[in-house]
RNA sequence: GCCGAAGUGGCGGAACUGGCAGACGCGCCGGACUCAAAAUCCGGUGAGGGAAACCUCGUGUGGGUUCGAGUCCCACCUUCGGCACCA
């Protein structure tokens, strides 16, 4: 048999596929019965702001094996592939390239198509788009417009994190320890008008729907932790000299006599009207303004800074008056933005406690019991919260009250690459949407999208003066663009159907294909992308557009790949990007080398050592393969060794695939029922060794696993039903008993797979090796499992 | 500090429900083929002891449960990831 050349049979198998439109589907006809079968498979789509690297070759060949298995094993696969065009990595890169972003995402969309292409993956390449096209943004446009309607976007004044260097607000899922996740700059503080997403709405449904998903524990542990529900009590203080009450979220009522003093926080919006009716109202004002410039990190992580107003609250529940405070220490955007301090049992209040001199009354002794608390003294805490509460209930001074860490999520961005926000601001109607049929409002052309601090999109004058869509007069456009999560929240419904032009999607047509049965992707998105995704999905679901609640069923989080260590290859002369594996090694190497490494939801450090070892296999199964090809012998495979080992193949590859989700052992697997083909050629199931191990490597190395399929005289591998293990075949006719004495082994036999249990017991108490370590002691004990072991206990 | 994940040969890792630790691959060592090299093929490869048959030790550390623990329980150490003045 000829050689194996990796190119010739890569290219020929690609262009087959592309001819046959191998792994288009066609969407349910209306009124069809629903298929059960169906599977949507879906890997994050990429951002077009550079090429493809060996990351995503692991993210979209793990869908590429789901949906080769899948589809095999008898579902109708959906597969859509797009790019995620718009935003602020694919705009930085224009900037620093030069050039439009349009034309710069444009042209690294055809190199990355093409690579995809080279690698093999099965796509479904007819629903294919872009969020950037103005046919897609003109529907993120119309579903802004509904969630407006739903009073889910709203627009307020708020204090929002700017990023200085990228000139534009985040949100917080975009601010990592105070600094901005994609320059690193430290983020400002600024109070500005933004749009909001209200998912802190959906808080509870985020938390109580999680249940219904198959996600691995540790990205619902980080969704859990940002959302950060916690349950306790909200109080009113009475500040007597103004006449008003002051409400404040604790989570532990219990140490309510223990309040010394208050803290509001210096955005809390009573502090003005304290400042003043204040004496010292200037000082208010000054430590007020010097807290606002002061760096989140530094706020955070610097020593207690505080001011005192000159005027006292009433503790609802002794009427003890106790001083407010101004601190930054406490944060507006939790809970009331108004703390009562407890010192004694709260480490933070301590600190400023002992800062500024303030008292500490301790109200809970070492055994958790009140102290000092009127009437709730001698109580355990957990109980006297309870009747804290209730008391105060009963006063109308308090009730039970839950906080969320989550906040709203703030979309406008103060840069151009994004889509425009179909808003008219009026003089005389405000905020006025624009009319649907208007839509879509295009982005237009600028001289300069740089980021100045002022949007981009102010300096089209003839694009932003517009007439009101309600009264006429002269209006002015939205100039912010939204957060390019807002493009990513919707994208998996569009694939269902890209090509509507007088809808997002038909409804039935996404009932029928949602919800995304195998969603994969970085777990760098848990508290990003797929919190705002699920947020999405549940308003589309409320506003009657999806029937379904949950947009990912099963996530899959793939590791990170590292390149750091990688020694260079002579050969290949340190081959590193995609196109450049493929050129050194071929597709279906590149792939089976990225999946073997270990498992897939590990980080990985990606060496070229792995990708030789998988050309070398590659060559041993071509020769294998081919050898049995090449052979006349035919015939039935029989009961022997060699088809016990494929059958046992098929049933763990089917395992670890299906239910397992292991991607690493198959490989192993195939490999190792490969080493047994080569040392038993002559064997009646050469035959149908081979097969399998073609049948079975197919989701990996299609190309290969294709043209060997074809050289054994079959067609179209990747339509053929997955291989189904014989358990008749599953075990061999003997095995190995292991027998051990007090638990170690002491000797293995091999014996007929039927024995009965005393038998065993027979045979291994025969051994000279065990009858040497029982030296005639008695045996006390005998544990038997079956197939397995013998286990002699003695003394 | 809180939440989560993970510690197994020279390396990546396997061992699914408590039952042969180290599958598979990389690397390394030896051999075959070759004028030679590459490629390929065959054999070996946890540590210690022994001429050998074999024996002892061995899955981060210390305990425990069990006939039997990499796997279960308790305590701890280390690494990585997330959150962090969240009241």
């Amino acid at each position: 048999m000829d050689k194996y050349d990796a190119h010739t049979i890569e290219t020929k198998w690609q262009r087959v596929w592309e001819e046959s439109r191998a792994f288009e589907v066609p969407n349910p006809e209306p009124g069809a019965p629903r298929n059960e079968r169906k599977s949507y498979v879906l890997e994050m789509l990429p951002y077009p702001s550079g090429s493809l690297h060996i990351g995503h070759v692991l993210v979209y060949t793990l869908g590429d094996v789901l949906a080769h298995f899948y589809r095999r094993t008898g579902s109708e696969v959906l597969r859509p592939m797009g790019y995620d065009s718009f935003g602020l990595p694919a705009e930085n890169a224009a900037i620093k390239e030069g050039g439009h972003p349009r034309e710069i995402v444009e042209r690294n969309i055809e190199e990355i198509r093409g690579t995809m292409k080279r690698l093999g993956w099965a796509i479904d390449w007819s629903r294919e788009f872009s969020t950037h096209d103005p046919e897609y943004y003109r529907w993120t446009q119309w579903l802004f417009l509904k969630f407006l309607e739903a009073g889910q976007a709203y627009r307020k004044a708020a204090i929002v994190n700017w990023c200085p260097n990228d000139q534009t607000v985040l949100a917080n899922e975009q601010v990592k320890n105070g600094r901005c996740e994609r320059c690193g700059f430290e983020v400002e503080a600024r109070k500005l008008d933004q749009w909001f997403f209200r998912i802190t709405a959906y808080a509870d449904h985020l938390l109580d729907e999680m249940k219904d998903l198959n996600w691995p524990e540790r990205v619902l542990a980080m969704q859990r932790n940002w959302i950060g529900r916690s349950e306790g009590s909200e109080i009113l203080f009475r500040v007597e000299e103004l006449d008003i009450d002051i409400p404040v979220f604790t989570t532990r009522p219990d140490t309510l006599f223990g309040s010394t003093f208050f803290v509001l926080a210096p955005e809390h919006p009573l502090v003005d009207s304290l400042a003043e009716k204040s004496p010292t109202g200037d000082e208010i004002r000054e430590y007020v303004r010097k807290a606002g410039a002061r760096p989140a990190e530094e706020r955070a992580a610097g020593t207690k800074t505080g001011v005192f107003t000159g005027f006292f609250a009433t503790n609802p529940v002794n009427d003890a008056r106790i001083p407010i405070w101004i601190a930054d220490y406490v944060l507006m955007d939790y809970g009331t933005g108004a703390i009562m301090a407890v010192p004694a049992h709260d480490e933070r209040d301590r600190e400023f406690a002992e800062r500024f001199d303030l008292p500490i009354k301790v109200v809970i002794d070492d055994e958790g019991k009140l102290v000092d608390s009127a009437q709730f003294s001698g109580l355990p805490h957990e109980e006297a919260a309870k009747a804290i509460v209730e008391w105060l209930g009963t006063h109308g001074r308090g009730r039970s009250a839950v906080s969320y860490r989550l906040r709203d999520w703030g979309f406008s961005r103060q840069r151009y690459w994004g889509c425009p926000i179909p808003i008219v601001y009026c003089g005389d109607c405000g905020i006025v949407p624009v009319p649907e049929e208007e839509l879509p409002v295009l982005l237009p052309d600028v001289q300069d999208y740089k980021p100045k601090g002022v949007p981009p999109l102010a300096q089209a004058e003839d694009w932003v003066r517009v007439p009101c869509p309600r009264c006429g007069k002269e209006g002015r456009r939205e100039v912010e663009t939204m957060d390019t999560f807002v493009d990513s929240s919707w994208y998996f419904l569009r694939y269902c159907d890209p090509r509507n032009d007088h809808a997002p999607y038909d409804r039935e047509i996404a009932d029928y294909w949602m919800p995304v049965d195998h969603y994969t992707g970085g777990v760098d998105h848990s508290t990003v992308h797929l919190i705002y995704a699920r947020y999405f999905q549940k308003v589309l679901n409320e506003l009657g557009l999806s029937v379904h609640r949950e947009p990912f069923k099963r996530f899959f989080g793939n590791g990170f790949v590292t390149q750091g260590g990688a020694k260079i290859s002579k050969r290949v002369g340190g081959a590193a990007t995609p196109d450049e594996l493929v050129e050194g090694y071929g597709a279906d190497a590149t792939r089976l080398s990225i999946l073997f490494i270990g498992p897939a939801d590990q980080d990985m450090e990606w060496t070229p050592s792995g990708v030789e070892g998988m050309q070398r296999f590659l060559r041993r199964l071509w020769r294998a393969v081919g050898d049995v090809a090449d052979s006349a012998v035919d015939g039935s495979p029989g009961d022997g060794a060699l088809a016990r080992k494929a059958h046992r193949t098929i049933a763990r590859a089917t395992d670890d695939l299906g239910r397992r989700q292991q991607f690493n052992t198959p490989i192993s697997s195939v490999m190792e029922l490969v080493n047994e083909l080569v040392k038993a050629p002559g064997d009646p199931a050469a035959r149908f060794a081979a097969e399998t191990a073609v049948s079975l490597i197919q989701p990996y190395a299609p190309h290969v696993a294709e043209e060997l399929w074809e050289r054994l005289g079959h067609a179209r591998l990747w339509q053929d039903p997955w291989p189904q293990a014989d358990p008749a075949l599953l075990e061999e006719d003997t095995f190995e008993l292991v027998v051990q004495v007090n638990g170690r082994v002491r000797d293995r036999i091999e014996v007929p797979a039927d024995l009965p249990e005393d038998e065993l017991v027979a045979r291994a108490k025969e051994s000279p090796k065990v009858q040497a370590q029982l030296n005639g002691a008695e045996i006390r004990k005998t544990i038997v499992v079956p197939r397995k072991l013998v286990n002699l206990v003695v003394g």
